[in-house]
DNA sequence: ATTTACAAACGTCATTTTTACGTTTGTTTT
DNA sequence: AAAACAAACGTAAAAATGACGTTTGTAAAT
């Protein structure tokens, strides 16, 4: 039998969903639920993160890639390993101690832990297996093990990439208005901007591309639609060093 | 015998030290050597990080912590976990198959790297059995095993990070003058910086105190001496947010 | 004692960015 | 045709930035 997963490393996915209709940021979570032998008594009965063991042949980046694909179906949505938990608590299931040439070692499941940005559209819950299901981040369910802290740190993390890199727009659609822009500021940061500012600084950004469509089906003044350019953001920001502590 | 250590997860330092009279931003790197069984020829000869396996009731801070006191005796540096490197071919000494509950598994090392700031001068490495020596990070010697990368990628970070956060005082003496602090920006950006708008923008901080004393011992006029509040700085800071994409 | 060398420190001005508002425009619903 | 309302544009003061020139203070040399 050939070993297949590695021993003790896990990965751990924070899925960010937005969802521009309801402007919620959520985190997907699955539940987790556990009987006593003769079913009378629920042991446990909360969320947790996906995970898994990391593979054989994998690097770290694929192990994510997978858990998302299995949790979702999506693949190429923006991942970033932002930490790796692994505190004494973090015990295994089987706590037993290993001997390789007479050295003994403890087990612990160190978990490196990754987010995901994308949008809850994008994901089918109909026909999941897990009982998948979205939370706002900031209106969390019960979550188990150490897990809520695992996605406390990923959302201060997103918090501040947020503010100086374009990932924001990992999750929109590809073509938004300057207010769904907005919107998603606010709803991450937990602030108020004002529009008309917000709105000028945008526009006046190159990778910025005004589309030649505007929104459909809106029942007032329908919005300008605009894309984002990676192009064009990367060949402007290749020598650009802002110092601004 | 009691389980010492943690299986196959351990933590690799990067030690960053400024020599803030040759301007140089350093990494601290210890010598490997081995020989052949006859002393007759080098099998390897090259510079890695410190690093150690994770003990049985250490957090990864922890590890971090004790790994940087044995090599440097110091203690209470600025200290950031920065990434896991934990890719296939990481594999471990021992590259055993072990066995849990019929279960195979694979070994693998993974790390979780760490990067310290501090002074260079504040390490006495005369009398330290490592062979440890600094390098400057854009000058690096023969590096081992795959840590030239995580080198390179935790001098990425702090670049990034410096831009946005005061960590860079961490790497200064408490007191210490603008042409310091802008020297210091310097050799980690590679970049240059107009003196009078650098310093004009610094001496605006609030958190930016010009003490009551000047240089002492150098043979121009010496300059005015300013240290770093990070009280003033936190309170600014507790609602600053600067969308800055 | 005076001069010299040189980095430290200050000043200026045009330009850009930010902040804080008021106003107009265009579409759908009434 | 009017009302409602978000989208979109405008303006002016304040602050920050970028690109320079100029002055100042100290130690060392004369």
């Amino acid at each position: 039998m050939e070993p297949e997963k590695i021993l003790n490393i896990s990965v751990d996915c924070v899925v960010f969903g937005y969802d521009i209709n309801t402007k919620s940021l959520n985190v997907l979570l699955i539940n987790r639920f556990l009987e006593s032998e003769d079913k009378k008594e629920v042991l446990v009965n909360d969320y947790v993160l996906t995970g898994y063991h990391v593979y054989k042949n994998e690097t770290l980046d694929e192990t994510a890639t997978r858990v998302l694909k299995e949790l979702t179906g999506l693949t190429n949505q923006y991942k970033k390993q932002f930490k790796a938990f692994g505190n004494p608590d973090r015990l295994m299931n089987p706590k037993d101690i290993i001997w390789i040439k007479n050295e003994a070692f403890n087990l612990r499941t160190t978990t490196i832990a990754y987010y995901f940005l994308l949008k809850t559209e994008d994901v089918d819950l109909k026909n999941n297996k897990n009982k998948a299901k979205w939370f706002p981040v900031n209106n969390l369910p019960e979550v188990g093990f150490d897990h809520e802290q695992i996605i406390l740190e990923a959302y201060e993390d997103l918090k501040v990439k947020c503010l100086s890199k374009p990932i924001i727009f990992k999750l929109l659609p590809d073509k938004f208005t300057i207010n769904d822009v907005q919107d998603l500021y606010q709803s991450i940061l937990g602030i108020e901007i004002d529009n008309r500012n917000f709105r000028r600084k945008l526009i006046n950004k190159k990778y910025i591309i005004a589309l030649d469509e505007k929104q459909v089906g809106v029942s007032k003044k329908p919005a300008q639609l605009y894309m984002f350019s990676k192009d064009i953001y990367d060949k402007m920001f290749q020598k650009n060093y802002l110092i601004s502590i």
